[in-house]
DNA sequence: CAATTTGTGGCTACACATTTA
DNA sequence: TTAAATGTGTAGCCACAAATT
């Protein structure tokens, strides 16, 4: 029997009793779910308690607990113990970040990475389709990459501070795939994964796709709290943390030293699986005063370190380099033979042939100088007011005010000729008060083009 | 209390009481996972019923019920309604099939493709670096794949009758990535597949990367028996089918047209989501006089076609076609976007040319023939007694007997110097009495070593 | 700092379905 | 055919932990 009327305190969710079938919990959670991606329940609602709703429905608070789980791990909801539980911000909608040419937008959206360089590319695919030895690259041998390409490619991460042996190197199709195989091999469902606030929307994704959860935790400008991550930690079990040290997406933000080796310690000691997604490191490593090394040297066992080379030589060739501890080898490797089979040995020659003839640091210091026009075009219609974030980022993180439904600034902005995504793509958990726009600077087919864009954007936000 | 003394009814498994920590049913688990690991509980072992074991260590029968099921998505065990629960047989060792190079073995194992036409390829692989457009190649445009690599892609499954368009065709980096995509884009943990008796070892992995539970079903000479699929539906709540058509891994079974049909009723009843691996499509369709049409043409709005490249025109570039109904459509891009990105469009490109070209059937009928003489060789060693499966497989599937050690027989046979496969590689689930060998015929460096092989193999077995 | 609100995780009870004897 | 054995699935009970007031 219901023990009170409810007529005082409105709920903002009460389902239809009679609407619900046995099982209980799986009926609830598929009604909460239309009411959600229908609409009916914007972000940011809060939901009844546990308690409260049981006692609305007449039935135990733990199968509210058993629906609203479901309607979690699908990232549809988050909950905080304390104070209640909330329609997730990106509830309603696909957050993957993928190229959209469908109409001709200026693209401050996908990042992609000064594509203009891509003609010393092509030299390169000659010279190795000269190669006597091609023939030997269209096989089955070698799943993780032929022991030479291995080579190349420790030389190439030798510079951001990575050293290791062929026996814990894998060559992968791109950072994204090499995040995929790390889930799958590393973690199971149900798992929790510590992530900055703000995180690379497509690994939002990727947990979602593995039912892993996401645990956000704050940070200021050098990085992800360790206090904060301690916190957690000791609160609930978490498994292992994502981060980007050398130029975390999408807030720009580099973690020192000091603070790498301050969550070294608390990632040691809660053994933690840390995923070092380092794809930015060709921009900090020699650049940047305070880089010393990757966090993956200081904790060579019981780490991933990801190294793309789409954003550094080359995006559509789908390659980028896997360096873990010995203890995670065996899972890793199984994990790659069974979602991969293999990565195609011949973009992996090509990459390989840019390394070794040096061309792979021509395309970067390319990439650099535009990235370095780029910001300074940038910096004329959006002064940057601190020094915080990255000076050479291929995007920029602009706070914004008075636009908080994301979806309908996106679509404004379409409207506009321009393609951007809001902050709110980017959240690992509940919403926060500030909002931002990640805006892309190395996607655009000229400067001229970003120029345009930039003015567009300036006279729109004010 | 424990009611009775068990000194009567010695249970198989006795795990130590005192040992026991909190969570008890994921410290339970952690004990069972170590006892077969360990080898202590051989494969196919039955443990003690929920009930007795519950009685035994004097706690509820459903917290064991709950550690035995952490065990069977792991894939170490499987239980059966009625009759018990068992030890899985391929519970103490990963199965993956890759590509391993360490000795100089006769490679009976791992299933190739005739690698001698390679040398085509390479022409074809020239002819695109000439093209003007090789730079469009090397960016994120189009990640499912340019427009008229598609056209090629159709033009290519035309024959095997597949008719569909662009919006409805991916492409993906391998029959196996293929895989992978659909089990992260369409299912859930949990979830039950099933599949034949006997199945691709390396999708039996992946649905343990994927906690998918496969459902085994019997079949005869033509196939799945869909009596025996209509029963499990009804029993179990099924949400997916996997087949191979055109020639099943590792049975060489083709599905006979009637069989096709009465299948396909059953997977549309129960509204199965119908994977299927046409790999074999190439070696099937015109060429036996039975074939005539692919599964997806009777359920379209159910299924994804797989149809991968590797085997029928070059193995080292990693592309598959993933043909899908509409329904299916979103989920199965968004889980490609956040796998992939993209595949690189040179190595589809490669094989758009080949198609275009007219190369790629060249490359088919010297790989029949190929297969012709192979199978030609191996009957000369073993006669087929029956007319059963394929007659152009690139891989036999040979009865043995008295080699009930899996394991023992593949090493045994490994100091003879032949990689071979053991039967128990591929069960999906419980054990079956009859053994068997799959024996590679496309793997071998020569028509030559792949007699001296089979030689070996006949002395070995007699 | 204590009381209250709210969510988490684990064990138990029980109805039910299938298989086997 | 019926009874017993055995596994499956759902809901309830309860101790506890964290956050809020």
């Amino acid at each position: 029997m219901p023990v009170n009327s409810f007529e005082h305190y409105p709920m903002s969710w009460k389902p239809d009793s009679k609407a619900l079938k046995r099982p209980l919990y799986k009926s609830l959670a598929s009604l909460l779910e239309q009411d959600i991606v229908s609409g009916f329940l914007a972000p940011g609602t809060k939901l009844p308690p546990q308690r409260e709703l049981a006692d609305f429905l007449d039935i135990n608070f733990t199968t509210i607990t058993r629906a609203y789980k479901i309607c979690e791990v699908k990232g549809l909801i988050y909950a905080v113990t304390g104070s209640g539980t909330f329609v997730a911000p990106n509830a309603a909608r696909s957050i993957t970040i993928s190229r959209d040419k469908t109409a001709n937008l200026i693209e401050f959206g996908l990042v992609s990475s000064f594509e203009q360089t891509n003609a010393i590319v092509k030299d390169t695919i000659q010279k190795v389709v000269d190669k006597r030895y091609l023939e030997q690259l269209l096989n089955y041998n070698d799943p993780t990459g032929i022991p030479y390409q291995k080579s190349a490619a420790l030389n190439w991460m030798e510079s951001f501070g990575i050293h290791t042996d062929p026996e814990h190197i894998a060559i992968v199709s791109g950072a994204q795939n090499a995040l995929a195989i790390t889930l799958a091999a590393l973690f199971e469902p149900g798992n929790r994964i510590a992530t900055d606030l703000y995180t690379y929307s497509n690994f939002i994704e990727l947990a979602k796709i593995f039912h892993i959860q996401l645990v956000p935790i704050k940070g200021d400008q050098f990085g992800m709290l360790p206090d904060e991550l301690e916190k957690q930690c000791s609160q609930t079990n978490i498994h292992g943390i994502f981060l980007m040290p050398s130029c975390s997406n999408p807030t720009t933000v580099m973690i020192s030293d000091i603070r790498k080796q301050e969550l070294a310690a608390v990632i040691r000691k809660h053994r933690l699986i840390l995923i070092e997604d380092d794809m930015h490191a060709f921009l900090t490593a020699g650049m940047i005063p305070d880089y010393q090394q990757p966090m993956f040297n200081l904790l060579p066992q019981q780490s991933v370190y990801i190294c793309g080379t789409s954003k550094s030589i080359c995006s559509g060739l789908r390659v980028a380099y896997m360096v873990y501890g010995d203890a995670l080898r065996e899972k890793i490797l199984r994990a790659i033979f069974n979602i991969n089979v293999k990565t195609s040995s011949l973009d992996a020659e090509v990459i390989t042939e840019l390394i070794l003839s040096g061309k792979a640091h021509e395309i970067v210091s390319q990439k650099k100088q535009l990235a370095q026009t780029a910001n300074d075009i940038y910096s004329e219609y959006f002064p940057l007011k601190t020094t915080v974030g990255h000076p050479l980022s291929f995007y920029r993180w602009l706070p914004i005010q008075g636009h908080n439904d994301a979806f309908q600034l996106e679509m404004h902005l379409k409207g506009q000729g321009i393609r951007v995504f809001h902050s709110d793509r980017f959240l690992s958990g509940q919403t926060t008060p500030e909002k931002y726009l990640r805006i892309a600077l190395s996607s655009t087919n000229s400067l001229d083009e970003l120029k345009t864009g930039l003015k567009i954007l300036t006279q729109y936000l004010n």
